[in-house]
DNA sequence: CTATAAACCTGCTGGC
DNA sequence: TGCCAGCAGGTTTATA
């Protein structure tokens, strides 16, 4: 699943081939990718001149200007700068004027593609909460949004609300991390575990960006390049073995519907 | 307001 | 061996 650890590695990797490129092309295979028609998307993109890339949580984005190509990979979309015959054709695919080509594949279909002005950005995502990574993100504004809320410690750090980017695999890891029980209600966490939450919600995501994302599912870079956080990672999907730390079987429950992996001594529930 | 659930989709797993 | 129900997951939409 990418999250936002990965949707940085894509970002980062895709803009030295597009920074400065004009679009020259982009052709729609899955009309579901998108709201907007082909010809729209055509209509709004074709000549178009990349300025920059951006990331707002998952949603990867490429500023265009007067424009904002918005693209979230969801579970399984892939963003390639080459073709991959190994799986089936992609949803859609982009030229470029120096004649490279970018290839957006997406085995469950889920991800998605728009355009939008960029007077309407803002808008757009106006309900997000703060960057995790980004100089707004103190302890304050942590223990401003856990605060009265009786939501699970896993559910808040999911919703994209309160936090923007952290997804099924960081929530698990940052919270073992922080040592806090993911059923733990988010108004009863004290300062001290504010404190701690917070500092582990930027050493997760530092860390797994370090380590290029975690290929735990199909996610790899525009290169087709596997991260390797997966292989670190201490408590997610590692249900039954052994928590790193003190050696006991790391336990899954579903809270929120998610499946949620932590160690039941080393997060103790109070 | 919050909170939970269903829908979207497909490859994989487990049970019979 | 084969079939099929069930599951995974991010976000949106619907319902309680």
């Amino acid at each position: 699943m990418p999250e936002l650890p990965e949707v940085e590695t894509i970002r980062r990797r895709l803009d030295p081939h597009v920074v400065g490129r004009t679009i020259a092309g982009l052709a729609v295979f899955d009309a579901r990718v998108s709201e907007q028609s082909e010809a729209e998307l055509r209509r709004l993109l074709v000549g178009a001149r990349i300025v920059a890339t951006g990331r707002r949580g998952k949603w990867l984005t490429l500023d265009l200007g007067e424009r904002l190509m918005i693209v979230h990979l969801r579970m399984t979309g892939q963003l390639l700068l080459q073709p991959d015959h190994a799986q089936k054709g992609p949803r859609w695919t982009m030229d470029l004027d120096d004649g490279r080509r970018l290839w957006f594949y997406d085995q469950r279909r889920f991800g998605t593609l728009e355009v939008i002005g960029v007077d309407a950005a803002a808008e757009r995502f106006g309900d997000m909460g703060v960057e995790p990574l980004s100089a707004e993100f103190g302890v304050a504004a942590l223990r401003a949004q856990l605060a009265g809320r009786s939501a699970p410690l896993k559910a808040f750090l999911l919703d994209q609300r309160r936090l923007a980017g952290v997804g099924n695999i960081y929530a698990d890891e940052v919270l073992f991390r922080a040592r806090l029980h993911p059923l733990r209600k988010a108004g009863g966490v004290g300062p001290r575990e504010a404190q701690r939450l917070h500092a582990a919600i930027i050493a997760t995501l530092e860390l797994a960006i370090e380590h290029e994302g975690s290929s735990v599912e199909s996610f790899v870079d525009p290169a087709g390049e596997r991260g390797s956080f997966q292989e670190i990672l201490n408590v997610y999907q590692r249900t039954g073995a052994p928590c790193r730390v003190c050696g006991t079987p790391i336990k899954r429950v579903v809270i929120s519907g998610r499946g949620t992996h932590f160690c039941p001594r080393c997060q103790r529930r109070r």
